[in-house]
RNA sequence: CGGGGUGUAGCUCAGCCCGGCUAGAGCGCUUGGUUUGGGACCAAGAAGUCGUAGGUUCAAAUCCUAUCACCCCGACCA
């Protein structure tokens, strides 16, 4: 593709919607364009890019049994309103206005409306069906360019099983394509244990990229391996002490004292002692939640003991329940209230808690004498250097950008959308499913956030727009014109894909900047000086190596470049 | 939805606090010429409802009110 006659609009300077490294070299580069806030149209060259990482996705897709749908984006609401998804998305899914219609963010429920009119018998399964193809959702604050859009492109399958056996089978499959698919796209990337949030089923994994850039933080153990979600991430952090004796109740006068940090200066007392109070609603009913020092809690650990309707106490209520305002509660003498404690404080005594008498604490507190806990659960979130929880080596606390994301959903859908079938026995049973989903902007952010540098993008050799990126230095010497054209025809003739900046307007100094920005895994250069000796110049863009080829063994050299990994 | 920021030429931005005369710069673009191995140079030129609406004023890019858009932090995130 010539240079001279197609649309690569390339940027000087930065564009000032951008903020992270893949957003501003999408946008240099002439990958895309920004639309609106999350919506964006993508150029020839980024959707070159696209189509490549779409065709790598099928290719393995493919290899684990995939059949490729192409599912209506546009929805009946109805359809929706059978699985509770109207609500449980609330207003992050797309209305029309005209017609009572959605526009799909996932597709669990047409896939389960094809299977409940068409799968009949156990002898149809298992199956697994995918497509690629755009998703719709009303973020709230879309950001990072397309880290987090409002219209993407997703790569989402579903398994269909006539067992549980089946299901673990199907989404092992999954799991291995996955790793297939990222590894050939050029990421380094770790799974974890995840949250499976308002999708439900039994389990789910996500794909993570390391990356300063991502949204979600993860707790990785370099030592064993294990890595999680700080969502659901627990830990070894060492548990409060029971001393040998309980010391009676202390009434400790804390004039001022709010925060955690200050009763540690104001006691001078060491932080494992102290008992921090929350206080929830849980279906209009209050429940303390003792956390020692100053452990923070987690919010999905805490949805998924007292169910995704708890929410935090409003500090009227709080006055109200306890008599006293938060920083001052404690679990002594509440009058019906639930207490639940983490579990770093399971059996503890001699500890230190809010009075509910503001500017009061209690000292002494035993938690097996004093008060009557409903249950020890992990509600902290871990933090950094904390001993993992299988090998005790500290943890590395990471960003990380979610590359794929796969569940083990059951039979919520089938159930809900009388996907059924029968087994052997004739007997009629919901089709067991999994859903399994990939962010294909993603991929391409991901590659760039990891394989850049000052000069712009470095493409991995898989996904990479074009193999080469030849670059005609004299434009104004009719020989080298010459050689030059007959290099790239050459190398078309030979099917190897090559960006040809024939451009004769332009300084050779910026058609090198030129392709150092657009990442061509090799530059190619045909300049007067090499040429008259029947060379040309080959760089490396991700080295910086320059090697001087003879135009003979040109094809040998690039061949040979693309056969190593 | 809460907090912060920004909207001026295709892009990056100055001017706004403290109102004033024809609204600026660099890059890009057009024309002509000179250049050609790391974002060339000279000359001439085109290009802006100063986000939008209303208000104050003799006078508004500048002050006031409303509103829209975009970015960042937070909340949210199958």
């Amino acid at each position: 593709m010539r240079l001279s006659k197609n649309f690569i609009p390339t940027l000087k300077e930065v564009p000032s919607e951008a903020s992270i490294p893949s957003h501003k070299l999408m946008l240099r580069a002439g990958l895309m364009r920004q639309l609106a806030a999350g919506v964006f149209a993508f150029l020839p060259l980024g959707y070159k890019v696209m189509k490549n990482v779409m065709d790598l996705i099928r290719k393995e897709m493919d290899a684990i049994g995939g059949q490729e749908f192409h599912l209506p984006a546009l929805n009946p609401t109805e359809l929706w309103e059978k699985t509770g998804r109207v609500e449980a998305f609330g207003d992050t899914m797309f209305h029309l206005k005209n017609r009572p219609f959605v526009l799909a963010p996932t597709h669990e429920e047409v896939i389960s409306w094809v299977a409940a009119n068409h799968i009949e018998s156990y002898k149809d399964l298992p199956q697994i069906w995918y497509q690629i193809q755009t998703k719709f959702r009303n973020e709230p604050r879309p950001r990072s360019g397309v880290l987090r859009g409002r219209q993407f492109i997703m790569k989402d399958s579903y398994s269909l099983d006539s067992s549980w056996e089946g299901l673990d089978k199907s989404y092992d499959l999954h799991a291995e394509a996955y790793k297939k698919i990222f590894n050939r796209a050029g990421l380094k990337f770790f799974v974890v244990g995840a949250s499976s949030g308002a999708m439900g089923g039994s389990g789910s994994q996500e794909f993570m990229c390391e990356s300063e850039s991502g949204e979600d933080t993860c707790a990785i153990c370099d030592n064993c391996g294990y890595a999680a979600n700080l969502e659901i991430a627990t830990s070894n952090a060492a548990k409060a002490v029971r001393h040998t004796e309980s010391l009676p109740l202390q009434e400790i006068h804390t004039p001022n004292v709010k925060t955690i940090d200050e009763l540690l200066t104001f006691l001078k007392v060491s932080e494992n002692i102290l008992a921090k109070s929350l206080v929830y609603i849980q279906d209009g009913n209050p429940v303390l939640i003792l956390m020692m020092g100053n452990d923070q809690l987690n919010e999905t650990k805490i949805q998924s003991i007292l169910g995704q309707n708890a929410r935090p106490v409003h500090p009227d209520e709080l006055a109200e329940l306890t008599g006293a305002d938060a920083g001052s509660i404690g679990p002594i003498g509440l009058k019906g209230f639930k207490i639940i404690a983490d579990k770093r404080l399971e059996n503890a005594n001699n500890l230190i808690s809010g009075m509910n008498k503001n500017d009061y604490h209690i000292g002494n507190i035993d938690l097996m004498r004093d008060v009557k806990v409903d249950g020890y659960y992990d509600l902290r979130i871990v933090t950094a250097h904390e001993p993992c929880v299988n090998c005790n080596k500290p943890y590395r606390i990471v960003n990380a950008i979610e590359l794929g994301h796969i569940f083990k959903l059951g039979t919520k859908y089938s159930n809900a959308l009388n996907a059924l079938f029968l087994d052997e026995k004739g007997e009629q049973k919901s089709i067991i499913m999994g859903s399994y989903g990939i962010g294909v902007e993603r991929i391409i952010a991901c590659n760039i956030e990891q394989n850049h540098d000052k000069f712009g993008i470095i493409w991995n050799k898989t996904i990479t727009p074009f193999r080469v990126h030849q670059v005609l230095v004299n434009s104004n010497v009719e020989n080298v014109v010459k050689v030059s054209e007959n290099i790239y025809k050459n190398l078309l003739d030979n099917q190897i894909s090559v960006l040809y900046d024939d451009r004769s307007n332009v300084s050779p100094g910026f058609k090198f900047k030129d392709a150092d920005l657009l990442g061509m895994p090799l530059q190619v250069i045909v300049g007067e000086k090499n040429i008259v000796k029947g060379n040309v110049e080959v760089k490396n863009r991700r080295t910086g190596e320059r090697q001087i080829v003879g135009t003979d063994h040109l094809l040998d050299f690039i061949e040979q470049f693309y056969s190593q990994n």
